[in-house]
DNA sequence: CTCATACTGCTACAATGTTGCAATAACAAG
DNA sequence: CTTGTTATTGCAACATTGTAGCAGTATGAG
């Protein structure tokens, strides 16, 4: 390959990673922009066939690795679907008042970020929240229509 | 052993169980009433040692199952704790409005049952919510305290 | 260009959950 | 109480999701 001195493009993902100091390496750029161009959380499944189908296939471990440092990093968030498997998502906000909607029929993750806050609760004196997961489980306006898939 | 006619006691968890239709079994029985016991939601792990340590050893297998029909039923509800295993209590109110606060450092699982009832969020016309899961994370008072613990 | 070392990609393993099937036990009926 | 039906159980094998250790590669600094 006719490769030039920079092996990479200057991206806005290329600028996240350098800016923590880390190495710009295809994996991260990869996902970070799979994130972007993303409207829902993915899987760490999901992100391995988005990469795989564009030509990018990834070891399993490495892309572990690698969202684990990116949530580390505060660029990637982690979210509990309700399946068994973490979702991730590029960290928007200040952390709290961010729901999600799971759909349980077609499983399918969608982020409500124009709803209204979730007002904190009342907790019982000396706790300390660090971070909020909402969410709600149900049907979305494509399966609540056409019935329940089984 | 001089067993009586009736192997079982006729407790609530009996009641619940049969009411539903279903066979009143050991395992149904002691999983149950160790929910009852418990403040808190319990994960299939805790559940083997609990009941194990009552001298009810039960399969790995049947006490997935067992689990799997309290919920079914409505007797008991699934938890997504934000670690990687469910987590179990018994079915309370009316599915919305209970949120769980998680302390990230002990581990434990607490529920807000007395917090302000979570409003419903403003969803996009046609989705339907079936139940709502809010988990707080953060550090608890004990934690919070004595500082984080590695 | 060269070099230190942050990442990667194996291979193995751990934790959590599921499937299929033969054996057992609940309980309804006689 | 005994018998028969079949819902549950328990076993073994497998599937999914995530981690640990370590040798090799490639990024970025000098």
């Amino acid at each position: 390959m006719s490769a030039a001195s920079r092996p990479l493009p200057d991206t806005a993902a290329r600028t996240l990673i350098s800016a923590r100091g880390g190495r710009v390496t295809r994996t991260r750029v990869a996902v970070i922009e799979a994130m972007q161009a993303s409207a829902q959380p993915l899987s760490h499944d999901e992100l391995a066939s988005l990469l795989g189908s564009a030509g990018q296939d990834v070891d399993r471990v490495t892309l572990y690795r690698t969202l684990d440092w990116l949530v580390e990093q505060g660029i990637a968030q982690r979210i509990a679907s309700g399946e068994r498997a973490w979702r991730f998502e590029l960290h928007h906000d200040e952390r709290h008042r961010h729901a999600h909607f799971h759909c349980d029929h077609c499983g399918q993750i969608l982020c409500l970020e124009s709803t209204t806050p979730v007002p904190p609760p009342d907790l019982p004196a000396g706790f300390a929240i660090a971070r909020t997961e909402w969410v709600l489980h149900g049907a979305c306006a494509g399966c609540n229509t056409e019935g329940p898939r089984p």
